[in-house]
DNA sequence: CGCGATTTGTGCACGGCTTCACAAGCGCCT
DNA sequence: AGGCGCTTGTGAAGCCGTGCACAAATCGCG
């Protein structure tokens, strides 16, 4: 494929600044992104330069395989032989996901999980500034979290105006997550991450995405349930063992779960 | 498939009480079942005593033939003409999810985020039931959150056992995650839902579901950087008109999105 | 300068998930 | 009783994603 391979000199790479747009660049693909992103500033920091498909996969908990043509996808500047530059490859996945500069936020509902979230520290580190606080509460406005004043929900507009955010967070109860959705919607935004357990309506040109605790736990509990249904299928004399030798070390090896979700990954179970 | 179609009278659906363990539910529709629940709870609140496999698709944001191919997968209960009985299907995905008694629930860590969760009210009304809160900070041992004592981390084996706790939530600073994932999956804790940014390694048997909200956010800015190359290729005159149409009206269309993540979808506004 | 070791990039095949389209079934109305 | 309209359940087709396996490329060393 090779998206942009602008001249055919090999090892020179005269990186051009205009970054090409990848509109075809598939979900699946988008989605593990910012886990190879997270990987890499964890490699970095530890001093590493250079990295191998095979420890970055590690590092991430995927396939080696699905990591090199993820990165294929997107022109990827490894040097075969010798790995990907971990620098250049940050700069690559930021720039493709648009985070050279850090984004403004909206951060709307204050309450036990806003808190949370405001507080979250890896905000700022991971690409993200929180630019807006707000809640319906009157009584909460006002109240400083990390040095951000409460704003009332009525300023709404003019903040998203005011701060050009085009993302926002909604971590409101049920019943006003809609409502506000709408008018953020209205004021402009175009990305939403909902952590109120419902379905949002919005227009097609705005993305949402949806957190939802509940959610996950119950799928944990189907695997749990399954686990426990064969479990009782055999004999339960494997499950004390098993579970005992919870020394886990590194895990260099590819892993190969089932399914979608980037769930586990094995890890060499030292004896 | 019809999985189990006891007899073959029609109307009488004699349900037995052994259910299937349904060892081979595709993964896909195992994450869209909880949503299918929770839009469930919502009508049968509502007052509706059936619903169509539109309706329902609808409520959840999903496509009716796949909501109809999720729900056969489990043998599912619909009548033909009419649509699906909401108390049966509320029933019948509980059981599959085997959320029919609440299971307990560990959660390490509670800091900014653990105290949310631990507060989140949806946990009981969703079939689960926090039944430890453990943390690693003698000062906040003792704290009660929600009637519920915080005890310290090194009682997390006496605890894990005495509920026989099979899920646990990770909610500590990075640090410390792989270090409390290894202790509960010693004191055997096979689910595990992760917040903190990072891979947890654990044995095969274990499952880890995580989540991470700068990912998601990162996921987010994609598309927004996405949407603001293409609108920048583009005149920007069409931004501002289709933005103040946030009116969202009903909506029948199977509105086609792309990808895999439930984004979006309109819902029936009743006017 | 050439060779071997190493690692990337990718063609290909397979499996799973999604979507369409329609036959079969059910209730209601006449 | 019979027909009609509505809705489920599902065969079949197509798409997307995954993982294998290997050719191409690069480095280091003799």
């Amino acid at each position: 494929m090779s998206h942009q391979r602008n001249g055919n000199q090999p090892g020179t790479s005269v990186r051009r600044s205009t970054m090409p747009d990848f509109p075809d660049l598939p979900e699946a693909t988008i989605a593990r992104l910012p886990e190879y992103l997270r990987a890499l500033h964890h490699l970095a920091e530890a001093g590493h330069e250079t990295i191998s498909s095979e420890g970055l996969a590690a590092a991430a908990g995927v396939n080696s395989a699905k990591l090199r043509k993820d990165l294929s996808h997107l022109g990827s500047y490894g040097t075969r032989g010798v790995g990907y530059d971990i620098e250049l490859l940050i700069e690559q996945i930021q720039s493709v996901l648009g985070l050279t500069e850090h984004r403004a936020v909206a951060l709307v509902g204050v309450g036990n999980l806003g808190h949370a979230l405001a507080g979250y520290a890896g905000f700022g580190s991971r690409g993200f500034r929180i630019a807006a606080l707000l809640d319906a509460d009157t009584r909460r406005v006002g109240e400083e979290i990390n040095g951000l004043p409460v704003r009332h929900i009525d300023e709404l507009e003019a903040l998203v105006a005011e701060h050009a955010i085009s993302i926002a967070v909604i971590a409101t109860p049920v019943h006003a997550a809609q409502q506000v959705a709408d008018r953020l919607v209205a004021a402009g935004v175009t990305s939403i991450l909902n952590f109120a357990p419902c379905v949002l309506a919005v227009p097609d040109n705005v993305d949402v995405r949806k957190v939802d605790l509940a959610i996950e736990l119950q799928i944990l509990s189907f695997h749990e349930h399954r686990k426990a249904s064969s479990a009782n299928g055999r004999a339960a004399l494997e499950s004390v063992p098993t579970v005992t030798t919870a020394k886990v070390a590194a895990a260099k090896l590819p892993s190969g779960k089932k399914a979608s979700a980037p769930s586990t990954i094995r890890a060499v179970i030292t004896p």
